[in-house]
DNA sequence: TATTATATTGAATCACGGTTCAAATAAATA
DNA sequence: TATTTATTTGAACCGTGATTCAATATAATA
């Protein structure tokens, strides 16, 4: 059985990420994390600064792949912007859609720890909304998309949408399959609650 | 001057929102609170047995709210189905869009104190989160809105969006005017991001 | 005004939990 | 194997901050 280099770093990630997610940042002790991981609490910090830190290093994974994923979607002429809109909804939904923990960390830590400093993983996260922003400016321009909605707006609005989704999926896994939730986000996305009367 | 009941309370209250949503409410002091309220530490304890008690109660008021006003929404035979669910949006507009600090804190703690035990406010809010998927229900039977998505679903996707967008609000208030977020995310809510060919 | 009841104060208390570090253990090297 | 280097351990340390409460001030009542 080798080790892995690093394979007791992301060993305790996925700890911390179980932990925090049942306890919340601040109700998560570091002795409880170490623990969950099969660590004493010292060890810990042979891997991370401060328990910050170690939290960061969960977000800058996920947002590393957020804007990865996005990228090379932005610049796919063979998609229409619609297809585009529509590939960023897969990318959440790959991403975090497998990992309930991660999810819920995601739902109720992002946006404060966010607000309350400059974390590592802000970069990222920028530029990939920045592309999604994008997307949906180009969307409209090309008169596919309603112009008349701002597309930080509209770009907000989607975010919010997908992420409480996604979030209520991890509370209760067996009420919805991830390929409804997926679907009907899409359809909401293009056309909103109403029938389309044809 | 003479001072009403639950004046002071309320003061409390009021300079607790502030600390809290600038701090999150794991970083706020009850110190901080004391002293934004005029007050001293000792003081908050003759209102509010505890922190949470104290931060309970905003969302009580919240909450109450939310619910006493959409009720009588549910039985208003003169409205529409979509009438009835654009008058919700204007609701959670109506309450929370004059305050940024209580938007913050509802958009950054509302949901894990949900998580994290048994809140004062959590029947007020199930009631409220009820009418508006039975709302929306009812609208699908009624073939106004789209029968194949699951109302619990849109509801969701609808509060994630309405959350973000009037907190991207409070963060950056010159940005967007209320007036235009909420005719925005009416039409969003209404007919999604696609142009609709008529 | 004197007396009683109520409200406020803020320094002291005390539990909690993040972090440290000397000792122990394991791994690598000679 | 002996020696050096790297890693792990977990009990102890220590800052923080919620909460308490005896003393004080304010209001209500007689």
């Amino acid at each position: 059985m080798k080790k892995i280099k690093g394979d007791k770093e992301s060993e305790i990630l996925t700890a911390a990420v179980r932990v925090f997610a049942k306890n919340g940042f601040h109700k998560s002790k570091m002795a409880t994390i170490a623990e969950e991981a099969g660590v004493s609490a010292g060890t810990l910090y042979n891997y991370f600064s401060d328990k910050d830190h170690m939290f960061d290093r969960i977000f800058d994974e996920v947002c590393k792949a957020f804007y990865a994923g996005i990228e090379p979607l932005q610049v796919r002429d063979d998609f229409s912007s619609l297809e585009k809109l529509e590939g960023a909804v897969d990318l959440i939904f790959d991403i975090l859609g497998p990992h309930p923990d991660l999810i819920t960390v995601f739902a109720n830590e992002f946006e404060p720890r966010i607000k309350e400093g400059h974390p590592s993983f802000i970069d990222d996260y920028n530029r990939f909304k920045e592309v999604l922003v994008s997307l949906i400016r180009q969307g409209a321009e090309e008169k596919c998309f309603n112009p008349h909605i701002p597309p930080v707006l509209a770009c907000e609005f989607f975010i919010g949408g997908i992420k409480r989704i996604i979030y209520a999926m991890a509370l209760e896994p067996d009420r919805f399959s991830l390929s409804i939730m997926r679907q009907n986000v899409k359809l909401l996305i293009r056309k909103g609650i109403l029938i389309n009367e044809e």
